[in-house]
RNA sequence: GGGCGCUUAGCUCAGCUGGUUCAGAGCGUCUGCCUUACAAGCAGAGGGUCGGCGGUUCGAAUCCGUCAGCGCCCACCA
């Protein structure tokens, strides 16, 4: 068979993809074997791939192909989430691009909407996930509001509610004035913004002098909303104003001085606009003072009629204009540029108003007491470790999460109000009616009287039941399937959503099944580019992954995100690293377009071949024993280093070097079945990461049955045995004979092919290695001689010298150039040895090994000098 | 303002509980090679007083203190 000399993943991954659906791979059933679960962080629905799902879902793949490859019944389970918020937004803009506004729309219109958008482009990302080669159980493909989930959900709030933790009432929230619903605390992200800082005067009541206080805002256009003025009771500066009443500038109301020692005196003028509507610290100190609250926005963030003045504005053109207007009637004092926090929404960005609102909101602290023991004890682990910190910091501060939105794309909530006033929640509209009857007492209620509460529950609500709903643990509690796989193995997920998801589910897990939903879970980095800046459209930064895959291949683009992506680490992405991965590939595949073209003879297997394939049997073990480590501590970029350095340097540059037989010539049989052992054990060790071309030649290499795949096949790589050390060691100083052959010959610029002589000065403990050292070195033969050839350029190794007699090649004043640097080195390290062993100090404390160790250390420097200066006599007479 | 983390070769990073895996890896760089598996390659080489300063110790990249720079999370100074 005649092979390219260059793979081409596109002939291969599709087929294999195919042939892994068609022989249903990636399916699971609960059985016998030891369960490997994993869940997807469930992308948005009418989301599509980036550089973040590539590296997520790489990484996800990776563990579970290697937990299917352990024999474990490996279970990843994908879907889609319908992302309230994101999604709503996106269809309510594709609306008014055909000029239809969603408040024209009934919320029946504006669901089939939505859900036409949904199967238009739901479901497009799980496609692109194909092509990187996830192996997804398909057949389970959930989504956050199918029917399961959607009875998960409700059937979870009703409980909540029955239990007390859910409760409805007016409390400040965040406003999102674009999407026109509340947000919860995480949902808000405070970005520094240059603006400007007013210093306004009030003019004080009734003052004969007409004196003002000058109050310090960063928000002049909510003056309307002011219903009192509160200074530091401790403030001299301000002490005149207590007890007076100042009046709003503009406005013109008049407004109590109330006193608070909430107040910073340092802080602008000491004096503080109170507007109890729209600010946090301004309800508070309204509900203290019982002050009264003026909303002077409407929920779009213009101001309403309430205002009184500039009632339809924008606020922030409000702002503007108010300056303006400000400066014009003399009551602007001075404006400051001024640094400060903009809360922003972090779906549409804008700034969100703080208001008073009736919503529905969970209580947290039980929560927060079922889920921070366990991660801060270990039974569930983080990786990196260092997000317990943050974890536990969230916790011990958690405040009560705001889970309704005033959005219709979602999960509904399931309250019911009675015309009469007051609501029932439950499960059914049915179930409601009942209830209604009962709380009523009036039995003539029918459905049609009930009105069900307009608005739609936190996507966060839905996703926090996950890792449950998907095997309906919520709606059959205990069912086999959940008892099969749950607790689930690994999540791997983003630090950024260790609040909104990763400590909701650990929640959600201990109320509805008493137990974590998962035991451990790796946080990636953000995945940026070679500059460091963080991917986004705006910059252009953000490469296609389907793109990176046509050109380097799906396995090239894995090893390329994986070859610096430590856990919690930022990657620093760049195409070449993709480059590096595709090149690997490539050195896979013509390490076996070698092999196979092979021509097997019954003939007598070489020992160069016999050490070089014991030796390389100790190597694999080694590295199979280390990589298995690496994956325990989730060190997954290493493994993959170990992996790439055991083909690549080991395997392919040392072991198939030496097995290699002259040309023409054929291979024993012996050795050539060692080698496609060891080909296989490599494939199976780089099958995780990838998943193609491992497949692609395994299927070459061993002659399998339709429907068998490396990825369910055993692999067998024995423990390091005890040998293995010695003889690595040995191989270690073999080649380092051999290196320095080469690095003579390129210092002479000798070519490879000329045979040349290498001496052994005294002993050669390398004897029965030199079978490898002529061949791969191309020397004659080593000889062991009492002293060395005239003319011959010398190397150590360990403290043997050798030799390659040069004859009049060789060049005096540059060896003995190189000699005298090596002495002058040796001596300096002799002499630092020296000076530790004649402290006493040393000698007294330290251990007898590390003493010992250093005494051998001064030997062998000894023994090395004494050959320099021999090596260095020899060619000063020549 | 509080908390956490980082600073090691040109770049990206590994170095766990102080002493032969201690100064490492990959990439890049340089030199020589189109040697019949692979130039997407082969062989070889160079490159860092481990951010600065102090301390503990017989011994510090590793522990402590301090300064500088960077990053992240949290927080109601308008």
């Amino acid at each position: 068979m005649e092979l390219a000399s260059k793979y081409s993943p596109e002939a291969v991954e599709g087929k294999w993809y195919q042939y892994w659906m068609d022989h249903h791979l990636f399916s699971s059933k609960p059985d016998g074997r030891d369960p490997y679960t994993v869940v997807i962080p469930p992308p948005n629905v009418t989301g599509v791939l980036h550089m973040g799902h590539m590296l997520n879902n790489t990484i996800q793949d990776i563990l579970v192909r290697r937990a299917r490859m352990e024999g474990k019944n490996a279970c990843w389970v994908p879907g889609t989430d319908h992302a309230s918020i994101a999604t709503e937004a996106k269809v309510v803009n594709r609306l008014a691009e055909r000029g239809i506004k969603k408040s024209d729309l009934t919320r029946e219109e504006f669901l089939k909407h939505a859900w036409d958008w949904t199967e238009e482009h739901g479901g497009i990302i799980l496609k692109q996930l194909r092509r990187v080669g996830a192996s997804c159980d398909w057949d389970r493909t959930a989504f956050t509001m199918d029917e399961e989930r959607s009875q998960s959900v409700i059937k979870v709030f009703v409980d909540l509610y029955n239990k007390g933790l859910i409760y409805r009432g007016v409390r400040m929230v965040n406003w999102d004035p674009k999407a026109q619903t509340a947000l919860s605390d995480e949902e808000v992200i405070y970005k520094e913004e240059n603006s400007k800082l007013y210093y306004l005067r009030y003019r004080v009541e009734g003052d004969p002098e007409g004196r003002y206080a000058v109050v310090a805002t960063t928000r002049p256009e909510t003056i309307m909303g002011d219903t009192a003025m509160c200074i530091n009771p401790n403030d001299p500066k301000n002490e005149w104003l207590k007890g007076k009443k100042v009046i709003v500038p503009l406005v013109n109301r008049v407004i109590p001085v109330i006193e608070d020692e909430y107040v910073d005196v340092e802080f602008g003028t000491g004096c503080l606009k109170v507007t109890p509507a729209h600010d946090v610290n301004d309800y508070m100190l309204g509900e203290k003072h019982n002050l009264q609250s003026i909303d002077i926005f409407n929920d779009n963030g213009t101001l309403s009629a309430e205002a009184g003045l500039y009632v339809g504005m924008d606020r922030f053109d409000v702002r503007k204009q108010i300056e303006n207007d400000l400066v014009e009637a003399g009551l602007m004092e001075r404006v400051e540029a001024y640094t400060n926090k903009v809360g922003c929404s972090e779906r549409t960005g804008v700034p969100i108003e703080p208001k008073l609102s009736m919503q529905w909101f969970l209580k947290m602290k039980h929560f927060a007491d079922l889920a921070l023991p366990p991660v801060m004890n270990d039974d569930i682990k983080f990786y990196p470790a260092k997000y317990k910190n943050t974890y536990r910091h969230w916790l011990e501060n958690i405040k009560d999460w705001c889970i309704s939105r005033q959005l219709w794309w979602g999960h509904r909530i399931p309250a019911y109000y009675l015309p009469e006033g007051g609501y029932v929640v439950a499960e059914t509209l049915e179930e409601a009616l009942t209830m209604a009857r009962e709380k009523s007492g009036n039995n003539a209620l029918t459905a049609d009287d009930l009105r069900q509460d307009e608005d739609a529950l936190d996507t966060w609500f839905s996703s926090w039941l996950w890792p449950i709903s998907l095997f309906k643990g919520i709606n059959q509690p205990g069912n086999e399937e959940l008892s099969y796989y749950y607790p689930t193995a690994d999540l791997v997920t983003g630090p950024d959503i260790i609040f909104f998801w990763v400590a909701r589910m650990i929640m959600a897990g201990y109320e509805y099944t008493g137990k974590m939903p998962f035991r451990n879970v790796y946080f990636t980095g953000i995945v940026r580019d070679n500059q460091g800046r963080k991917m986004s459209k705006q910059l252009g930064n953000s490469p296609d992954p389907l793109v990176l895959i046509d050109k380097f291949g799906a396995d090239g683009v894995r090893m390329g995100m994986m070859l610096s992506a430590p856990a919690g680490n930022d990657i620093l992405f760049d195409e070449a690293l993709c480059e590096q991965g595709r090149n690997f590939c490539n050195k896979i595949w013509n390490a076996f377009r070698l092999v196979q073209g092979w021509q097997v003879a019954d003939v007598e297997q070489p020992e160069t071949a016999r050490m070089a394939v014991e030796w390389f049997g100790a190597k694999l073990r080694k590295s199979a024993a280390d990589i298995d480590d690496l994956f325990s501590k989730y060190r997954l970029s290493e493994a993959l280093m170990e992996v790439y350095h055991l083909f690549w340097d080991e395997f392919s540059a040392w072991l198939l070097e030496m097995v290699k037989p002259a040309y023409g010539s054929p291979i024993d049989a012996k050795t050539y079945a060692a080698v496609l052992d060891y080909f296989n054990d490599l494939l199976h060790l780089l099958h995780p990461f990838m998943p193609f071309i491992t497949e692609e030649l395994w299927q070459h290499l061993c002659e399998r049955a339709e429907g068998q795949s490396i990825m369910v096949s055993p692999q067998n790589i024995a423990a390091p045995q005890a040998d293995d050390a010695r003889l690595m060691a040995d191989i270690e100083a073999v080649k380092n004979v051999i290196a320095g052959v080469r690095a003579v010959r390129n210092q002479k610029n000798i070519p490879q092919k000329e045979v040349l002589e290498l001496q052994v000065v005294g002993a050669n403990p390398l004897v029965a290695y030199d079978c490898i050292i002529t061949k791969m070195a191309n020397v004659a033969s080593v000889d062991v001689v009492e002293s060395k050839g005239q003319g011959a350029a010398a190397f150590m190794v360990g403290t043997t010298e050798f030799a390659v007699l040069l004859g009049n090649l060789i060049d005096v004043e540059a060896e003995i150039a190189k000699a005298e640097a090596e002495l002058k080195h040796l001596q300096g390290f002799l002499a630092g040895i020296e000076k530790k062993l004649s402290n006493e100090r040393f000698v007294a404390n330290a251990p007898a090994a590390v003493v010992e160790l250093e005494r051998k250390k001064q030997a062998d420097a000894q023994s090395k000098i004494a050959t320099l200066n021999e090596t260095l006599a020899s060619l000063k007479n020549q």
